[in-house]
DNA sequence: CCTACCGATCGGTAGG
DNA sequence: CCTACCGATCGGTAGG
């Protein structure tokens, strides 16, 4: 968080251009360490196992992080983060449903949930959120924040959808819940029940099944 | 699992009644070890903690149970059990489904699923179900028979119905999906997210809101 | 069922 | 970023 770097930059010299891409120390911490949570958990995981993975000894992790929680803490700012460039470019929602039909529009907002597990990184974090809710305030604060948005966002698109008379009438709040449901338990089954890293995707997985699950949301509201 | 209580009643003599309804020791340290795994988790627990909560030192588990890991597996007996007794009174769908109003059949049904929370034990073991499945396989096995045998009854009862003309055609498979979904969904909230243990209970908290699933679903599917 | 004990490992610190 | 080290705690055993 403070004066990264500074050890290995007390020459005082610039930085070479080659340098510049180099990933530092402590961004090679939070990437081994993102990865082998994801496997095995936080608690399961030592700090001289981390160490090793970077290629330092142990103690050394301390200079860049102050405890083996600072790292979590760290790990989990990504998913923040992102979760706010999605929500700063929520524009002309309204446009976007009357310039396409239900069928396009339903298949995008498949997509855009499915999209948000295809980045590696996020992948990653996902199973270490999934993994480590039941005793994390953080990360639980953080997904109560997700899913909220996720149901306020699609209670906004039903709601525009009826007053265009695209979709039946229905309670727009419990249509969302109705809809979002199905990837709730998708990525329960997926991060915790069948979770192997690097050998799957969420989208290869369940691609198919969501859309059928948009086919069959699309027959049950269409007007 | 073997000589139990052999110790306590090694001068032979036949109990007496009040015995019969006391616990024993090693039953003691399972309702113990639920109590605590459930609350925080199986590695956070330490045999230590356990020994305390029954009363007894450490050292004395060992004579009931082999290791720490023996302790879980006995506590997963419960809910095997429990399924095996609900999959053998499973008769006469069919004449449920004709004797009754679709209504009445769907608030059957919900009743059921939330049921399973209702019994004490079977909501600590649920919880810790939901905590260790990302890295215990015999949990993983479980759950996956657990979720395959209700998509498999659901898609039968379904399929009954379509039969009786009761409800409009579907892929009955994937109503099925699209039906328990809902209850995936809210277990993970409700265990992972939301697990407050001795303060609420599932039904209390989601009860109005299975009400509406189900009234949804029926709206929905009515002939 | 207990006392006494063990090796292993953990997160973290001191001091350079 | 390293070597050397610490106190605490863990699951489990020996022997009664």
């Amino acid at each position: 968080m403070t004066k990264e770097g500074t050890y290995m930059t007390e020459d005082n010299r610039l930085p070479a251009l080659e340098e510049l891409s180099e990933k530092t120390t402590k961004e090679r911490i939070i990437e081994a360490a993102t990865d082998i949570f994801a496997q095995r958990g936080f608690d399961a995981v030592s700090m001289s196992e981390i160490s090793e993975a970077v290629g330092i000894k142990k103690p050394s992790l301390y200079y860049h992080f102050a405890s083996k929680d600072k790292i979590l803490e760290n790990i989990l700012e990504y998913p923040i983060e992102r979760m706010k460039q999605v929500g700063s470019q929520e524009v002309g929602t309204e446009e976007l449903i009357s310039s396409m039909s239900l069928e396009e529009f339903m298949a995008m907002g498949a997509d855009l949930i499915v999209n948000w597990t295809e980045e590696p990184r996020m992948e990653k974090t996902l199973r270490i959120i999934f993994v480590e809710m039941y005793h994390n305030d953080k990360i639980k604060e953080f997904y109560s924040a997700f899913i909220d948005l996720t149901y306020s966002s699609w209670e906004m698109i039903f709601t525009l959808m009826m007053k265009h008379e695209l979709i039946k009438p229905f309670d727009p709040r419990m249509l969302a819940k109705e809809y979002i449901s199905f990837y709730g338990n998708a990525y329960l089954d997926y991060f915790l029940l069948r979770y192997r890293p690097n050998t799957s995707s969420f989208r290869k997985e369940y691609g198919d099944l969501i859309d059928r699950h948009t086919a069959f949301t699309v027959s049950i509201i269409k007007k």
